[in-house]
DNA sequence: TAATGTATGTTACAATATAACAAGTCAAGA
DNA sequence: TCTTGACTTGTTATATTGTAACATACATTA
């Protein structure tokens, strides 16, 4: 299921709370499900959530690598990859980029909005698209594992801007 | 609007027919936006056609290449651009490639259907993903003027194939 | 502690994509 | 016809993104 519109997507919000919130679930579903989030893991998804927008693979290795973590893309790839797998980021393939998801835990099939002007991505609830999405799929008895929604266009802050 | 799903996507049908159909339609839209389908772009278009499935942009630079066009990456990426901006190709971003468009000229938001075992690729009809998408964009106020909407899965075949 | 599975470090490279500029083509108006 | 301007193609060079493969280190448990 999907929460309620996610005012904090595009709006100002306690970052640093957000933050902390969100590594704080991924500890908790680590502990859950016995995964391992390792220091190399766990300041990847810091890293991500600082930044608070997407990241390129090679953004990400740089910081890890200025921090003394290894400074090869596979350090970087994995780490990214590990957290994707369990939910705790998504890939932005539209950016070849990553970024921290904003509900860990809580399933939900995203879909991000990406401003090409800021470049800022908000993550919207898209329980009604993954359905649609879905249902046009079981018409051609295709089944969908994973599931990529990207849209690019103006996020209200640019859209008042560039209209001026 | 879009079309009733396809019942082309994943069976069996006449191919060179469908081809031919779609080359039509495309000199058609040329000759109406008046726009240039020269040579390395018919070409290119065909060779999307003739494959059947998603190529990478190199698939198609090596198969212009041993036709006499351009071997040089931009000759490629250039005619693939063109086509896509006319809504003549699909650009597949979690494939890092492109397919020719099966409703060239019908306004369209495609979903694409990409099997994990034979890479087979469906465009579906996506008229209520799009509304469900552009529902949930509007009530963080964001505009979306282009969408990729992509899922992995199984296809028809591979599933029974899988499941036996 | 030995065995096993998992994670990380490292080298090397593969695959994808674009910037920048030169040269050619074409159509419309002077 | 000529020339001008917009567009297209050719070409060189390089940037960016992503992985394969193998060695090493770490953790858990028998």
């Amino acid at each position: 299921m999907q929460d309620a519109p996610d005012s904090r997507a595009f709006a100002l919000h306690d970052h640093a709370h957000c933050a902390g919130d969100m590594m704080a679930r991924a500890e908790a579903l680590s502990r859950d499900k016995g995964l391992r989030l390792t220091p190399v893991r766990r300041r990847t998804l810091e890293i991500l959530l600082e930044a608070h927008r997407a990241l390129g693979a090679y953004d990400v290795l740089n910081r890890l690598s200025a921090e003394g973590y290894g400074n090869q893309p596979p350090v970087a790839y994995r780490a990214l990859e590990f957290l994707v797998e369990q939910g705790l980021a998504h890939r932005i393939r539209r950016l070849n980029a990553f970024t921290a998801c904003m509900h860990p835990g809580e399933a939900h099939a995203p879909a991000f909005l990406i401003c090409r002007l800021c470049d800022a991505v908000a993550e919207a609830p898209a329980a009604p698209v993954r359905a649609a999405l879905d249902h046009a799929a079981s018409d051609l008895g295709f089944v969908i594992e994973r599931s990529n929604i990207e849209a690019l266009g103006l996020c209200p802050a640019c859209r008042t801007g560039a209209a001026a």
